[in-house]
DNA sequence: CAAACACATGAACAGTTATTCATATGTTCA
DNA sequence: TGAACATATGAATAACTGTTCATGTGTTTG
């Protein structure tokens, strides 16, 4: 791939250049970095922690999840459809309802290191 | 964004009311879940994330990571803004030039969860 | 089959957000 | 002091997102 035309450029050009050319190698890929921001914007929204967190105890069904989260059934559904969409959750068919319980080990291991984070500060 | 709900339960409320007490019981505060979806809102956006990367590498100056990351000026420095205030960057004045640097050893370790996530997809 | 229930989903709306543009602040040096 | 440079920031805009409302799908049961 051809080096981007500098936009912008401090005027020590010279002195960073070889940094600038030492970290455009060692940056992830461009679609690893997109999808990395995708995968953190779904742990974005306090709702789809909320339900991540409950399903992190134990697998339930769509309208225990609203009664315990005080949300709507539909807003739920909505969310755990992108949740499932990722791979973070999955369902399991029992007549009438669909139960859901985590779908990938990680889950727990990010948001234990975004909580890490929060309980560091002063 | 959270609306208070009419609460919905389906039939077997006698079945799942238990479980719901115990799940009531161990979900983590609901300002400790607000506080982390503000945080990974952070890591949710693409240009922040290519920040972070840039600067788990080196320290970088505000023209150098606005030439690798080919943003503008501008757009670099209201991101930088955002990492600052949430102290995953640090930045440190050098003359004209604002050099910054990660200021919490968990954003590596965030990062690499998410990722994990990634890589592990069939 | 029809009714009741659990869940899913499309459309619309309100709130949020990242970028751009213009401009301000802060620093160095002639 | 004033010009040039590096960075910061306010306002405006376009794009995105979560919820609600209405309705559709799939399952059980009378």
């Amino acid at each position: 791939m051809e080096k981007m035309n500098p936009v912008e450029m401090c005027d020590m050009s010279e002195v960073h250049e070889a940094l600038i050319e030492k970290i455009n190698r060692s940056l992830p890929d461009e679609d690893d970095i997109y999808d990395l921001a995708e995968l953190f914007k779904i742990f974005g929204d306090s709702s789809r922690i909320r339900i991540l967190c409950v399903l992190s105890v134990s697998e339930v069904c769509v309208c225990d999840l609203a009664a315990v989260l005080n949300m709507t059934q539909s807003a739920v559904s909505h969310q755990l459809r992108i949740l499932k969409a990722n791979r973070l959750i999955k369902g399991r068919r029992e007549g009438k309802q669909v139960f859901y319980s985590l779908d990938d080990e990680h889950v727990r291991s990010i948001i234990a290191a975004g909580m890490e984070h929060l309980k560091e500060e002063d």
